[in-house]
RNA sequence: GCCCGAGUGGUGGAAUGGUAGACACGACAGAUUCAAAAUCUGUUGCCGAGAGGCGUGUCGGUUCGAGUCCGACCUCGGGUACCA
């Protein structure tokens, strides 16, 4: 009886799916389709343990579905654009697509072990010049369209090194390699119109029944549909009226002061004028352009010393300020303050004296805000002190109403919805990604490139040794004939955003080699993802950017009707933690460093972490307490800060190769589908890949050491039953764990059943069956073992014997007072007259009672009886 | 700051408003073994000798009955438009 051997078996079934062309998917009109699809990965080098969960997930899902009779797509790409291979070039020289293909390549090498039922004939790197030529074709169709359009915005400018920097290379207000202090600067960019669909985008999400309830609440936020007042303030010395936007117009006569974005037209007439402002708003541009950065960051305001005329009472006059917490993005760029209901316009004005106005007060306490604004829910009735509209009691959302209708009637301001949803800023100031095919020419402006001359390719000879965008410096690439005129001009150096690369490949796995962006008869078939599975961190920008792109490819004849939402079902994974490991540069800046590269010892009831180096630093067998000194001093001792999601900028990354080295791909597999919900996070630890793999030698010895018979085994016939029953409800529901502890369930009964071994075989077939898209190559090594027709990928899903599945009594628990005092079996037919009878004459009851009658007896059929005493 | 989640034994977790802790890890005890590994069997929420009591982040509420529903709070995580 041999042992079961992973390295020679899994190779030995991955082979045998290659030859018999298993997952191979193929447009067959006589089978239903499947097309199950995980988000792509960047391919920073190594896969890691979250990659391995992901993947694991979708492979159940394809693999159940291809038992089901499904004709199964399957794909997996590359979505390889992006700063990583720019920042390993400056690093460490060599070129970015070198850098890239070489990770794709050993990433690939890592995950082919697994075993996933992955057509690899449809691989694509979002880097080929064959999918981002088709992405700029789909570019030229959308500029057609009306679709893209060029305006100024604001980005992140390194005023050292002279350049763009993204979000996540702003430090405290500073640039990650220059230290200098970030300053907002506005530069013209390249937009997608999404903001065309904002409505459509908000509605249709309540179509989207298969998704999580969090994402379509998330997404809902994010669009931030609001419907408000927009009207001008009159400016007392005559110079044009500033237009306000408000969602709250029914607090008009607690308004205190009139504020502008520090981006605002007026507010930059004032920097030409004034140097006073002029100082001010250079101190706003300072520091990064996030929300987080802005919102959190200390309220600052400038008088400009206008006032306006309050629109209700001409000899009310309100000042002018300038504020850093107001976006030009957003409404008009500029709004009145109420401080009483709004928490950071009172903080504004406690800091800057500014008056605080009442307008409402809780129904039962009229009292004056001081520190804390009054900001009820807008469903809550509130009492008004005299509104101009006349409002006594009213909520918030009634005076709102009130308050647009009774304006629009007077004529000085208009009901407005708003969206909070930008538009889409796709241009990127770097070389690694892709093209935007337009030329710039004197006489002609803007001119899109011929689709002829499609792909517009990066040039490879490039250097990374100076901060900026290679393109931009680069000799010749720039240089081209105007495609209108065909005089000399230049080509645009921006490049996309690497969130456009992912916004469409899904609907290029219809078809992936296509000469045009998608196959029509392809994209019919295939359309759309039946099931896509991804991390809960894209909940919002990704995925509203998918949905936004499959709206434009259908309004440019790229994908049929009725793929505008291009994901039937969502499923969001919970993401794979780990502790982060950090020491510091000379500069005090962090470091971090591998789990594989820190070493743990405790001391004491302290635990030390510590650089692998600093095991030479210890003696043998060092207890010493100078140790913590030591290490410190050669900077060797590790600062270990909370679990996160894993990220490669962190470096708290774990590798699932050492696991399918020592143990096999199907005791991976397992592991990350065991214990933990799949839409929940979880904190990787080792233990429990062993535990695991024990698991699956105990199977394979069930297996192996069956002999023959034909003899049967009610019992186990119905444990076969009911673990059919269960596991493939776990499939469906994504309850992978809950299947994988009712198999554990299921092996055990089998290995202690007392039944025959033809018994026995038939169950163990079927459990062989209900592991398989969890452990394949063990389930189809015990298939041959057992004799199973063929490969066990190819055989149809086992159906449960309804029949077995039938109980006829019950055992029902009886609660005294909501607490469970015990317990009767009842037939399963019993009413609620016999149930009732049966309780009242358990031991306990008779007890609890003392002859007296129950206040209340409440009998859940089949499930519980409660007396109440 | 704002939006969205999560919190249950030593650990991962299970539980259509109806027996809290399924299943597993770990630990402990035993069998087997010259011994160990592997394997197998059993015990294992906490307090208590026991009867019993207490228990799902905290506080309050709804209900015959709350891990589950409602309100407030605490902690942790994700997103916050140039990380992907």
């Amino acid at each position: 009886m041999s042992r079961y051997n992973a390295r020679t078996v899994e190779p030995k079934w991955q082979k045998a799916w290659d030859d018999a062309q298993t997952f191979l998917a193929t447009r067959d009109e006589s089978r239903e389709k499947y097309y199950v699809l995980e988000m792509f990965p960047y391919p920073s080098g190594r896969i890691h343990i979250g990659h391995v969960r992901n993947y694991t997930m979708g492979d159940v899902i394809a693999r159940y579905k291809s038992s089901c009779g499904f004709s199964v797509l399957h794909p997996m790409g590359w979505d390889a654009f992006g700063m990583p291979a720019e920042n390993a070039a400056m690093a460490i020289g060599g070129h970015p697509k070198e850098w890239t293909y070489s990770n794709i390549a050993a990433m690939r090498d890592q995950m082919k072990p697994l075993g996933l039922s992955i057509d690899w004939t449809r691989e694509f790197a979002t880097c080929d010049p064959e999918y981002y030529g088709q992405q700029q074709a789909l570019f030229l169709d959308f500029m057609q369209k009306g679709l893209v359009y060029r305006k100024n915005a604001t980005v992140n400018w390194d005023p050292v090194d002279m350049t763009v920097l993204a979000n996540e290379q702003v430090i405290d207000g500073k640039g990650w390699r220059s230290d200098a202090l970030v300053e907002r600067r506005e530069l013209t960019q390249w937009f997608f119109k999404i903001s065309d669909w904002s409505e459509e985008l908000l509605a249709a999400l309540d179509g989207l029944d298969n998704w999580p309830d969090k994402v379509k609440l998330m997404q809902a936020n994010w669009i931030g549909k609001s419907r408000g007042l927009q009207f001008g303030f009159e400016r007392t010395d005559g110079g044009d009226a500033i237009e306000v936007y408000t969602t709250r117009p029914d607090t008009l006569m607690g308004a205190s002061f009139v504020g502008i974005s520090p981006d605002h037209p007026l507010a930059k007439e004032l920097e030409a004028a004034n140097p006073e402002a002029a100082a001010f708003i250079a101190e706003c541009r300072k520091g990064g352009t996030t929300a987080e950065a802005l919102e959190t960051g200390e309220k600052l305001g400038f008088d400009t010393g206008i006032k306006v005329k309050h629109p209700l009472n001409p000899d009310w006059e309100l000042p002018v300020w300038v504020a850093n917490f107001i976006l030009m993005d957003y409404g008009t760029g500029a709004i009145f303050a109420c401080p009483a209901h709004d928490q950071r316009d009172l903080d504004f004005c406690r800091k800057y004296d500014l008056p605080v106005i009442d307008t409402f007060f809780d129904l039962d306490d009229a009292k004056p805000v001081e520190t804390e604004a009054f900001v009820p829910l807008k469903t809550e009735k509130v009492k008004w002190v005299n509104h101009f509209a006349g409002l006594d009691v009213a909520t918030g959302e009634e005076a709102v109403n009130a308050t647009i209708d009774f304006v629009e009637t007077a004529g000085w301001g208009k009901g407005v919805t708003q969206y909070r949803l930008r538009d889409w800023g796709l241009s990127r100031q770097r070389y690694w990604g892709c093209p935007i095919p337009v030329v710039h020419c004197d006489d002609c402006g803007v001119v899109p490139e011929k689709k002829e001359n499609l792909p517009i390719e990066l040039p490879d000879d490039v250097t990374f040794d100076i901060p900026g965008n290679p393109l931009d410096r680069h000799p010749t690439w720039r240089d081209t004939p105007c495609p209108s005129c065909g005089k000399a001009a230049k080509r645009e150096t921006d490049t996309m955003d690497t969130f456009v690369d992912s916004s469409w490949y899904f609907a290029r796995f219809t078809s992936p080699h296509a000469s045009t962006p998608t196959n029509m008869a392809d994209a019919e078939y295939w359309m759309n993802v039946d099931q896509y599975i991804g991390g809960i961190e894209h909940a919002i920008l990704h995925l509203l950017y998918s949905r936004f792109f499959a709206r434009a490819m259908v309004n440019t004849g790229h994908l049929p009707q009725g793929a505008e939402e291009p994901f039937d079902a969502l499923f969001t994974q919970g993401m794979v933690t780990h502790e982060i490991y950090e020491t510091a540069d000379n500069n005090g800046r962090p470091v971090y460093h591998l789990p594989e590269d820190v070493r743990e010892l405790v001391l004491g009831n302290k635990r030390i972490v510590m650089l692998k180096e600093g095991e030479q630093v210890l003696m043998h067998g060092d207890k010493d307490v100078g140790i913590i000194e030591r290490l410190r001093k050669e900077n060797l001792l590790v600062k270990v800060t909370p679990s996160a999601k894993m990220s490669k900028s962190k470096k708290n990354v774990v590798d699932p190769v050492d696991i399918i080295d020592q143990y096999g791909a199907d005791t991976a597999r397992w592991f990350v589908l065991s214990d933990s919900p799949p839409e929940r996070d979880v904190e990787w630890t080792a233990s429990g890949a062993e535990a695991a793999w024990k698991f699956l030698g105990r199977v394979w010895r069930l297996a192996a050491e069956l002999g023959d018979g034909d003899d049967t085994d009610l019992d186990l016939e119905r444990a076969t039953a009911q673990a059919i029953r269960e596991v493939t409800l776990g499939i469906e529901t994504f309850g992978f764990n809950k299947s994988v502890a009712k198999l554990y369930e299921f092996a055990n009964a089998v290995s202690k059943s007392k039944a025959g071994a033809g018994a026995k075989r038939k169950a163990v077939k079927v459990l062989a069956q209900l592991m398989s898209p969890m452990t394949p190559h063990l389930s189809e090594e015990i298939w041959s073992h057992l004799g199973g027709e063929g490969l066990i990928a190819n055989a149809p899903w086992p159906v449960a014997d309804e029949a077995l599945l039938v109980q006829d009594t019950i055992t029902m628990p009886i609660q005294i007072n909501g607490k469970r005092r015990g317990e009767i079996d009842v037939s399963a037919e019993a009413s609620k007259e016999e149930v009732e009878k049966l309780a009242l004459a358990h031991d306990a009851v008779i007890k609890a009672l003392e002859g007296r009658e129950p206040k209340k007896l409440i009998v859940v059929p089949g499930r519980i009886i409660n007396v109440v005493i």
